[in-house]
DNA sequence: GCAAGAGGTCTGAATTTCAGACCAATTTAC
DNA sequence: GTAAATTGGTCTGAAATTCAGACCTCTTGC
């Protein structure tokens, strides 16, 4: 029975992925500026020697685009050339599986247990995200915001974490085609309501209805990939 | 808005948790023998001396007993006393609430996609498992086995792997307590039943049947707490 | 008693990470 | 337009970490 070796990545690896997430929350926008080396370095606790490794790697990974004397940018979303390929985690139609059930039963918990402060944050959310379909923008910071709002006020901190968990796996090809499709206005329309009807549910403390809802749009948006 | 620092933690540290994760699981059982040292670096693919710095730590929880010239063994299980509190982790009950959802549903999709050789691998930790209770151990390797087995059967790698994390998460005090607690002979009996329910419930294609026992079963372990 | 195998200790090198100085390109303020 | 400020680019030397290996003592089994 072989024990599978302890992982050591380098210090630049692991600042690079941290750096990933926090583009792809929505921290750090596409096209807006990173902050400068020597405050991000300070920021993360890192050398800026080791933060540049990090910004290199992931200038090679075409995820962002360092401008002498200006500043690094993030670039417009080209997924990274996977070197390795997630054999064995999941695909994204179990993920997707997963949240629906998940996600669902925070909703209803949400209906339950919001606090007027969760329900103020959701909406806040639901507001920009609106906001960006309606500006066209194909994908929002603003809708992983939304869903982990949601989870937040499940009163249930066990399921919020692993639905953000679940929100950060998917990254594998095909979310990487689908951010790269173009999303019909009509979708887009789609997908306000259905976000507004999980937030009105959870306002009018409908526990089933909540979860409906939030299993409806979670089968909608399977069904986009489709 | 501040960005959390990069978590930096020495080579030591992995290889602590690491290790205490096998013991968690049951590779290393409670008064084993690890391997030797130099065997055991290899396997980790680490060096020996790093390897040592983890069993020191390990040893200074409570979790192993260095011998020398003997070897190093898996201490009874004293929780380590912890340094960090889990201050914005879930706890126990928010983690047992998550489990009963979702491990049921696992159980109801293991009832109907869970194939032959998934099927062996449950019999085979239910075994275990009803002989250890048996043989009046309070904890036994065979019940996380067992579980795990089921979220694997359940044909979505995203949900087993949440189950999976769930499972490593009960570290509190509330577990820790409960480890020590001797457990009455009535409630191990209950424990294998209801661990059988479930399994029968699986191996006749019984969906609903297999949700309700998996859930009854973790209402029961929960209630065990209070 | 003795040999084999275990942990304990020490050393020096290789690697990684860091802090800082300094340069070059860009942007901003005047 | 020019100068100052800000940014990324480069380099150096120190500090910390990790490694490989030699050599020790202790325990175990024969």
């Amino acid at each position: 029975m072989p024990i599978k070796p302890i992982a050591a990545p380098r210090l630049y690896q692991r600042i690079a992925e941290e750096i990933g997430h926090l583009i792809d929350a929505g921290t750090f926008a596409v096209g807006a500026r990173l902050p400068a080396e020597r405050e991000l370095a300070r920021q993360l606790q890192v050398s800026r020697s080791s933060l540049r490794e990090a910004l290199s790697a992931l200038e090679l990974q075409g995820r962002v685009e360092i401008r002498v004397g200006s500043g690094v940018y993030v670039s417009a979303r080209r997924r990274r050339a996977r070197t390795q390929p997630p054999s064995s985690s999941a695909s994204p139609f179990e993920i997707s599986r997963a949240r629906r059930l998940i996600e669902g039963e925070a909703a209803a918990l949400a209906a339950r247990h919001a606090t007027p402060a969760q329900i103020k944050a959701m909406q806040k959310a639901f507001t920009r995200l609106a906001a960006d379909l309606r500006a066209r923008k194909a994908m929002s910071p603003a809708d992983r915001e939304f869903h982990l709002c949601v989870a937040e006020a499940s009163g249930n901190a066990a399921i919020a974490k692993v639905i953000a968990q679940l929100w950060d796996e998917r990254s594998g090809p095909l979310d990487a085609r689908m951010d790269e499709l173009f999303v019909f206005p009509d979708d887009k329309r789609d997908k306000v309501g259905e976000h507004r009807a999980v937030l009105d549910a959870i306002v009018r403390r409908d526990p089933a209805g909540a979860k409906r809802a939030m299993r409806g749009h979670l089968e909608s948006v399977a069904r986009q990939w489709m």
